[in-house]
DNA sequence: CTTGATCCTCCAGTCACTGGAGAATGTACG
DNA sequence: CGTACATTCTCCAGTGACTGGAGGATCAAG
Protein backbone atom coordinates (compact mmCIF):
# COMPACT_ATOMS: atom_id res chain seq x y z
CA UNK A 1 0.00 0.00 0.00
CA UNK A 2 1.16 3.54 -1.20
CA UNK A 3 0.31 6.91 0.07
CA UNK A 4 -0.99 6.15 3.56
CA UNK A 5 -1.69 9.16 5.75
CA UNK A 6 -0.20 9.67 9.29
CA UNK A 7 -3.46 9.01 10.76
CA UNK A 8 -3.95 5.62 8.59
CA UNK A 9 -0.08 4.53 9.69
CA UNK A 10 -1.34 5.00 13.37
CA UNK A 11 -4.61 2.86 13.06
CA UNK A 12 -2.16 0.22 11.26
CA UNK A 13 0.69 0.31 13.93
CA UNK A 14 -1.00 1.46 16.92
CA UNK A 15 1.43 4.19 17.41
CA UNK A 16 -0.20 7.45 18.23
CA UNK A 17 0.38 10.14 15.74
CA UNK A 18 2.10 12.97 17.68
CA UNK A 19 4.61 10.16 18.28
CA UNK A 20 4.72 9.19 14.88
CA UNK A 21 5.86 13.13 14.55
CA UNK A 22 8.36 12.49 17.72
CA UNK A 23 10.11 9.68 15.96
CA UNK A 24 10.82 11.44 12.52
CA UNK A 25 11.91 14.94 14.64
CA UNK A 26 14.82 12.13 16.03
CA UNK A 27 15.51 10.61 13.43
CA UNK A 28 14.18 7.03 13.75
CA UNK A 29 11.75 7.87 10.73
CA UNK A 30 13.23 9.16 7.73
CA UNK A 31 11.69 12.89 6.98
CA UNK A 32 8.21 11.75 4.83
CA UNK A 33 7.43 13.19 1.81
CA UNK A 34 4.76 15.73 1.31
CA UNK A 35 1.32 16.01 -0.41
CA UNK A 36 1.25 19.52 -1.98
CA UNK A 37 -0.95 20.75 1.23
CA UNK A 38 2.45 19.76 3.29
CA UNK A 39 0.84 16.61 4.79
CA UNK A 40 3.23 13.39 5.68
CA UNK A 41 2.64 10.29 3.19
CA UNK A 42 3.90 6.64 4.46
CA UNK A 43 4.23 3.55 2.48
CA UNK A 44 4.29 -0.13 3.76
CA UNK A 45 8.15 -0.09 4.69
CA UNK A 46 7.25 2.66 6.91
CA UNK A 47 4.23 0.63 8.41
CA UNK A 48 6.86 -2.30 8.95
CA UNK A 49 9.89 -0.14 10.22
CA UNK A 50 7.37 1.54 12.85
CA UNK A 51 6.14 -1.70 13.67
CA UNK A 52 9.23 -2.70 14.46
CA UNK A 53 10.20 0.16 16.50
CA UNK A 54 7.03 -0.22 18.53
CA UNK A 55 7.60 -3.76 19.76
CA UNK A 56 10.80 -3.18 20.34
CA UNK A 57 10.19 0.22 22.88
CA UNK A 58 7.41 -2.31 24.45
CA UNK A 59 10.07 -5.04 24.89
CA UNK A 60 12.32 -2.40 26.84
CA UNK A 61 14.65 -1.33 24.26
CA UNK A 62 15.57 1.82 24.24
CA UNK A 63 15.55 4.06 21.04
CA UNK A 64 19.43 4.73 20.82
CA UNK A 65 19.71 0.57 20.84
CA UNK A 66 16.60 0.74 18.36
CA UNK A 67 18.49 3.21 16.18
CA UNK A 68 21.53 0.42 16.37
CA UNK A 69 19.07 -2.23 14.68
CA UNK A 70 18.12 0.01 11.90
CA UNK A 71 21.25 1.05 11.23
CA UNK A 72 22.13 -2.86 10.70
CA UNK A 73 19.19 -2.97 8.42
CA UNK A 74 19.37 0.09 6.63
CA UNK A 75 23.27 -0.23 5.77
CA UNK A 76 23.59 -3.94 4.58
CA UNK A 77 26.69 -3.17 3.14
CA UNK A 78 28.75 -1.77 6.12
CA UNK A 79 31.59 -3.70 7.76
CA UNK A 80 30.77 -6.87 9.54
CA UNK A 81 33.50 -5.90 12.41
CA UNK A 82 30.62 -3.17 14.33
CA UNK A 83 28.02 -4.73 12.74
CA UNK A 84 28.57 -8.05 14.82
CA UNK A 85 30.23 -6.46 17.88
CA UNK A 86 26.80 -4.73 18.01
CA UNK A 87 24.56 -7.67 17.25
CA UNK A 88 26.37 -9.90 19.93
CA UNK A 89 25.48 -7.14 22.39
CA UNK A 90 22.28 -6.99 21.45
CA UNK A 91 21.76 -11.10 21.69
CA UNK A 92 23.56 -11.15 25.07
CA UNK A 93 20.74 -8.14 26.06
CA UNK A 94 17.55 -10.21 24.04
CA UNK A 95 18.98 -13.61 26.18
CA UNK A 96 18.87 -12.20 29.52
CA UNK A 97 15.27 -10.33 29.09
CA UNK A 98 14.29 -14.00 27.67
CA UNK A 99 15.13 -15.81 30.58
CA UNK A 100 14.30 -13.25 33.43
CA UNK A 101 10.75 -13.09 31.75
CA UNK A 102 10.39 -16.87 31.76
CA UNK A 103 11.43 -16.72 35.33
CA UNK A 104 8.55 -14.21 36.06
CA UNK A 105 6.25 -16.46 33.61
CA UNK A 106 6.90 -19.19 35.79
CA UNK A 107 6.21 -17.37 39.38
CA UNK A 108 3.13 -15.39 38.17
CA UNK A 109 1.74 -19.04 37.00
CA UNK A 110 2.33 -20.65 40.21
CA UNK A 111 0.90 -17.55 41.91
CA UNK A 112 -2.52 -18.06 39.82
CA UNK A 113 -2.44 -21.73 40.34
CA UNK A 114 -2.51 -21.37 44.44
CA UNK A 115 -4.98 -18.93 43.91
CA UNK A 116 -7.08 -21.58 42.39
CA UNK A 117 -6.80 -23.25 46.20
CA UNK A 118 -9.00 -20.28 47.34
CA UNK A 119 -6.41 -17.31 48.32
CA UNK A 120 -3.20 -15.90 47.36
CA UNK A 121 -0.58 -17.69 49.44
CA UNK A 122 3.10 -17.66 49.65
CA UNK A 123 4.06 -16.01 46.45
CA UNK A 124 8.32 -15.32 45.59
CA UNK A 125 7.45 -13.43 42.45
CA UNK A 126 9.92 -11.15 43.97
CA UNK A 127 12.86 -13.72 45.08
CA UNK A 128 12.94 -15.25 41.45
CA UNK A 129 13.44 -12.51 39.44
CA UNK A 130 15.78 -10.47 42.07
CA UNK A 131 17.75 -13.70 41.92
CA UNK A 132 21.63 -12.04 40.44
CA UNK A 133 21.88 -15.62 38.80
CA UNK A 134 19.50 -14.34 36.20
CA UNK A 135 21.70 -11.50 35.40
CA UNK A 136 23.87 -12.79 32.34
CA UNK A 137 25.92 -10.18 31.47
CA UNK A 138 25.68 -6.97 33.85
CA UNK A 139 27.84 -5.74 35.98
CA UNK A 140 25.79 -5.16 39.24
CA UNK B 1 22.25 -8.02 56.23
CA UNK B 2 20.25 -5.62 58.02
CA UNK B 3 21.04 -1.58 58.31
CA UNK B 4 22.28 -1.42 54.67
CA UNK B 5 22.98 2.38 53.82
CA UNK B 6 21.43 3.70 50.67
CA UNK B 7 24.68 3.52 49.01
CA UNK B 8 25.41 -0.27 49.85
CA UNK B 9 21.38 -0.69 48.61
CA UNK B 10 22.63 0.99 45.21
CA UNK B 11 25.73 -1.44 44.61
CA UNK B 12 23.92 -4.74 45.96
CA UNK B 13 20.99 -3.60 43.39
CA UNK B 14 22.79 -1.29 40.33
CA UNK B 15 20.04 1.41 41.17
CA UNK B 16 21.22 4.79 41.53
CA UNK B 17 20.83 6.05 44.51
CA UNK B 18 18.12 9.11 43.17
CA UNK B 19 16.45 6.73 41.81
CA UNK B 20 15.98 4.89 45.11
CA UNK B 21 14.54 8.15 46.74
CA UNK B 22 12.50 8.54 43.64
CA UNK B 23 10.81 4.90 44.48
CA UNK B 24 10.09 5.77 47.68
CA UNK B 25 8.82 9.18 47.14
CA UNK B 26 6.25 7.35 44.27
CA UNK B 27 5.96 4.50 46.81
CA UNK B 28 7.28 1.44 44.93
CA UNK B 29 9.78 1.05 48.74
CA UNK B 30 8.06 1.54 51.75
CA UNK B 31 9.53 4.66 53.61
CA UNK B 32 12.85 3.33 55.06
CA UNK B 33 13.56 3.75 58.76
CA UNK B 34 15.97 6.01 59.25
CA UNK B 35 19.15 6.75 61.59
CA UNK B 36 19.27 9.12 64.83
CA UNK B 37 21.12 11.27 61.63
CA UNK B 38 18.54 10.77 59.20
CA UNK B 39 20.07 8.78 57.01
CA UNK B 40 17.99 5.44 55.63
CA UNK B 41 18.36 1.98 56.53
CA UNK B 42 17.49 -1.32 54.07
CA UNK B 43 17.77 -5.09 54.76
CA UNK B 44 18.01 -7.47 52.49
CA UNK B 45 14.47 -7.93 52.05
CA UNK B 46 14.70 -4.20 50.58
CA UNK B 47 17.51 -5.53 48.24
CA UNK B 48 15.48 -8.17 46.73
CA UNK B 49 12.36 -5.88 46.06
CA UNK B 50 15.01 -3.44 44.65
CA UNK B 51 16.23 -5.83 42.58
CA UNK B 52 12.53 -6.93 41.41
CA UNK B 53 11.73 -3.42 40.77
CA UNK B 54 15.14 -2.78 38.48
CA UNK B 55 14.77 -6.56 36.66
CA UNK B 56 10.61 -5.74 35.64
CA UNK B 57 11.34 -1.93 34.23
CA UNK B 58 14.21 -3.05 32.69
CA UNK B 59 11.77 -5.28 30.82
CA UNK B 60 9.63 -2.87 29.74
CA UNK B 61 7.18 -3.46 32.46
CA UNK B 62 5.90 0.08 33.86
CA UNK B 63 6.06 1.86 37.40
CA UNK B 64 1.81 0.81 37.68
CA UNK B 65 2.29 -2.80 36.24
CA UNK B 66 5.42 -3.25 39.12
CA UNK B 67 3.55 -1.71 41.95
CA UNK B 68 -0.03 -4.10 41.02
CA UNK B 69 2.91 -7.12 41.24
CA UNK B 70 4.00 -5.86 44.34
CA UNK B 71 0.35 -5.03 45.75
CA UNK B 72 -0.65 -9.11 45.01
CA UNK B 73 3.17 -10.13 46.48
CA UNK B 74 2.40 -7.68 49.89
CA UNK B 75 -1.13 -8.86 50.84
CA UNK B 76 -1.12 -12.67 50.60
CA UNK B 77 -4.64 -12.58 52.10
CA UNK B 78 -6.56 -10.66 49.32
CA UNK B 79 -9.37 -11.43 47.69
CA UNK B 80 -8.74 -14.20 44.80
CA UNK B 81 -10.83 -12.93 42.44
CA UNK B 82 -9.11 -9.22 41.63
CA UNK B 83 -5.95 -10.64 42.12
CA UNK B 84 -6.64 -13.93 39.28
CA UNK B 85 -8.15 -11.39 36.31
CA UNK B 86 -4.81 -8.95 37.16
CA UNK B 87 -2.27 -12.24 37.58
CA UNK B 88 -4.10 -13.30 33.92
CA UNK B 89 -3.55 -10.39 32.03
CA UNK B 90 -0.32 -9.83 33.26
CA UNK B 91 0.68 -13.32 32.31
CA UNK B 92 -1.01 -12.68 28.80
CA UNK B 93 1.83 -9.55 28.75
CA UNK B 94 4.53 -11.46 29.85
CA UNK B 95 4.09 -14.31 27.32
CA UNK B 96 3.56 -11.81 24.18
CA UNK B 97 6.99 -10.47 25.09
CA UNK B 98 8.48 -13.61 25.74
CA UNK B 99 7.12 -14.16 22.00
CA UNK B 100 8.36 -10.98 20.42
CA UNK B 101 12.20 -11.65 21.99
CA UNK B 102 12.21 -15.28 20.58
CA UNK B 103 11.14 -14.05 17.39
CA UNK B 104 14.15 -10.82 17.66
CA UNK B 105 16.75 -12.97 18.76
CA UNK B 106 16.18 -15.41 15.90
CA UNK B 107 16.50 -12.62 13.57
CA UNK B 108 19.45 -11.15 15.04
CA UNK B 109 20.95 -14.86 15.05
CA UNK B 110 20.84 -14.84 11.35
CA UNK B 111 21.65 -11.74 10.65
CA UNK B 112 24.90 -12.71 12.64
CA UNK B 113 25.64 -15.76 11.15
CA UNK B 114 24.89 -13.78 7.93
CA UNK B 115 27.41 -11.82 8.62
CA UNK B 116 30.03 -14.65 9.10
CA UNK B 117 29.83 -15.07 5.07
CA UNK B 118 31.42 -11.59 5.12
CA UNK B 119 29.11 -9.04 4.73
CA UNK B 120 25.43 -8.32 6.42
CA UNK B 121 23.53 -8.72 3.22
CA UNK B 122 19.61 -9.12 3.47
CA UNK B 123 18.37 -8.50 7.01
CA UNK B 124 15.11 -8.83 7.91
CA UNK B 125 14.29 -8.14 11.24
CA UNK B 126 12.11 -5.49 10.56
CA UNK B 127 9.19 -7.69 8.83
CA UNK B 128 9.49 -10.68 11.16
CA UNK B 129 9.26 -8.17 14.16
CA UNK B 130 6.66 -5.62 12.54
CA UNK B 131 4.56 -9.09 12.09
CA UNK B 132 1.13 -8.86 13.00
CA UNK B 133 0.95 -12.14 14.44
CA UNK B 134 3.07 -11.64 16.80
CA UNK B 135 0.50 -9.54 18.52
CA UNK B 136 -1.28 -11.92 20.90
CA UNK B 137 -3.41 -9.79 22.94
CA UNK B 138 -3.12 -5.97 21.63
CA UNK B 139 -5.86 -4.42 19.94
CA UNK B 140 -3.85 -2.39 16.98
C1' DC C 1 -20.35 25.96 0.09
C1' DT C 2 -20.61 24.70 4.65
C1' DT C 3 -19.55 21.21 8.11
C1' DG C 4 -16.77 17.89 10.35
C1' DA C 5 -12.66 15.15 10.19
C1' DT C 6 -7.78 15.23 9.61
C1' DC C 7 -3.72 17.45 9.26
C1' DC C 8 -0.12 21.05 10.26
C1' DT C 9 3.29 23.49 13.81
C1' DC C 10 4.38 24.89 18.24
C1' DC C 11 4.63 24.32 22.87
C1' DA C 12 3.56 22.88 27.48
C1' DG C 13 2.83 18.70 30.42
C1' DT C 14 3.79 13.79 32.10
C1' DC C 15 6.42 9.75 33.50
C1' DA C 16 10.50 7.84 35.04
C1' DC C 17 14.35 8.93 36.14
C1' DT C 18 19.20 11.68 36.69
C1' DG C 19 22.20 14.85 38.50
C1' DG C 20 23.82 19.22 40.76
C1' DA C 21 23.86 22.69 44.91
C1' DG C 22 24.47 23.37 49.48
C1' DA C 23 24.47 21.65 54.04
C1' DA C 24 24.95 17.96 57.60
C1' DT C 25 27.01 13.75 59.12
C1' DG C 26 30.28 9.73 59.14
C1' DT C 27 35.02 7.55 58.85
C1' DA C 28 39.91 7.38 58.68
C1' DC C 29 44.47 9.06 59.34
C1' DG C 30 48.22 11.68 61.52
C1' DC D 1 41.44 15.35 68.82
C1' DG D 2 41.17 17.66 64.51
C1' DT D 3 40.75 17.89 59.72
C1' DA D 4 39.87 16.03 55.36
C1' DC D 5 37.34 13.27 52.31
C1' DA D 6 33.24 10.35 51.52
C1' DT D 7 28.43 9.75 52.07
C1' DT D 8 24.12 11.28 52.97
C1' DC D 9 20.37 14.64 53.25
C1' DT D 10 16.66 17.82 50.79
C1' DC D 11 15.34 20.51 47.07
C1' DC D 12 15.07 21.48 42.51
C1' DA D 13 16.16 21.69 37.68
C1' DG D 14 17.16 18.80 33.49
C1' DT D 15 16.60 14.64 30.26
C1' DG D 16 14.41 11.00 27.40
C1' DA D 17 10.41 9.47 25.44
C1' DC D 18 6.43 10.52 24.72
C1' DT D 19 1.37 12.92 25.05
C1' DG D 20 -1.92 16.22 24.29
C1' DG D 21 -3.94 20.92 23.61
C1' DA D 22 -4.26 25.56 20.89
C1' DG D 23 -4.86 27.70 16.78
C1' DG D 24 -5.00 27.42 12.03
C1' DA D 25 -5.11 25.14 7.28
C1' DT D 26 -6.90 21.55 4.27
C1' DC D 27 -9.75 17.73 2.71
C1' DA D 28 -14.02 14.92 1.67
C1' DA D 29 -19.02 14.47 2.02
C1' DG D 30 -23.49 16.13 1.48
Amino acid sequence: MKNLSIGALATRTGVKIPTIRYYESIGLLPEAPRTDSNRRLYDDAMVKRLRFIRHARDLGFEVEAIRQLLTLTDDPGQSCHEADALAQAHLADIESKIVRLQALQEEVREMVAQCGQGQVRTCHVIEVLADHAHCLHETH
